[in-house]
DNA sequence: CGTCTATTTGAATGTACTCAAAAGCGGTGG
DNA sequence: CCACCGCTTTTGAGTACATTCAAATAGACG
């Protein structure tokens, strides 16, 4: 359980062994059923999930009540709130689980803390908001240049893996489309 | 000259005197005239911008050669490529002045140094990216929750500094528009 | 096997785009 | 001070692409 996420760390900052066992003492494992939420909007935010297992959706749902997937996550993802985790306001994002899901949970204190007693977390965490942000960037760009043919098989490419696992609707969602559209759109790619 | 960053910064951390000077002792007075480049595709970025006077565009260019805006900066912003600045690739962005501009600039070796130096600005620096990201999650999800009309009502009361300093076109780019497009809303709108 | 949900198909509609041209605006030089 | 030039914005007509609404088909699951 713990070692998937521990071999997760690694690829960005080494542990000792006395490190890894810290790390892992403020983790919190989570199961949750298909169709159950983790975040609900209006909450607060306390945690910070890693998926272990499983694959999950984090939306946003408008005044015309539309709702709008804005993430997939799946296993090595980090996945929470993080405009509610870090400055405290209610969320915006509702996070529910595609698949039955297993997940580690720290809470943000527990991270805090964490961070001033391993500074090599700093830099993990740093590097894991730096690449949600370019990530982040990567998709506007993509949105301002490419026409929706073009960020369907961008999408295809980039997470080959989803594409079997979630379904069509889903994927037109995050894709800013209606489903009818990206089939039309996957009836000319045969 | 100073005084302006001091005060920026002053928002969110306290400094001591002895901590301002060396914060300082680090930044590099820029001047570049309208239509110049702060940052060019392809460069290796080693600086982080703060804008003490005029006003930026960061764009993207794609293999069609059209010119995608991403952000605009203006005073008390900061900008960079940070795709560039943080992993050490090329930058995928340019950044061009459309206003005389008067700005700060902090190497990425001296920033480094100073997060060890004061921590106080680990804090500053991580509020800043995550306000960077929170910024554009938004941007995402208004682009797929909105209309354009929606689009640029929102941008004129986010920004209604910049309504009167940039040229529609460049708005229209912002908003993944064209300017013809863009009149055509502004005439509806009056 | 039947029901519920997801996907596909069709036809009509709407929104933004392209291309082309006209009008408006600002700065420069005579 | 005004006329001209270049650039920006507006307007018009026709086109392309995604949407809506409705209905048919296909799939998944108990």
């Amino acid at each position: 359980m713990h070692q998937v996420i521990l071999n997760h760390v690694s690829k960005i900052i080494t542990l000792t062994p006395e490190e890894k066992e810290e790390f892992v003492s403020i983790l919190q494992e989570i199961k949750l059923s298909k169709k159950e939420k983790l975040i609900t909007e209006g909450d607060n935010v306390d945690y910070n999930y890693f998926v272990v297992k499983g694959c999950l959706k984090a939306s946003y749902t408008d005044d015309s009540e539309n709702e709008h997937i804005l993430q997939f996550a799946m296993e090595d993802w980090w996945i929470s709130d993080y405009e509610s985790f870090f400055n405290h306001v209610p969320a915006r994002l509702t996070v529910e689980c595609l698949e039955d899901c297993t997940l580690l949970a720290i809470h943000k204190d527990a991270q805090n803390e964490l961070l001033k007693r391993i500074p090599k977390f700093e830099r993990f965490f740093r590097i894991k908001i730096t690449n949600a942000f370019i990530s982040l960037r990567a998709r506007v760009l993509s949105s301002l240049s490419k026409n929706t043919k073009e960020r369907y098989l961008e999408f295809y490419e980039k997470y080959p893996q989803l594409e079997h696992r979630i379904a069509n609707y889903h994927i037109a969602n995050f894709l800013g489309i209606k489903p009818e559209s990206l089939s039309r759109i996957r009836k000319e790619l045969v």
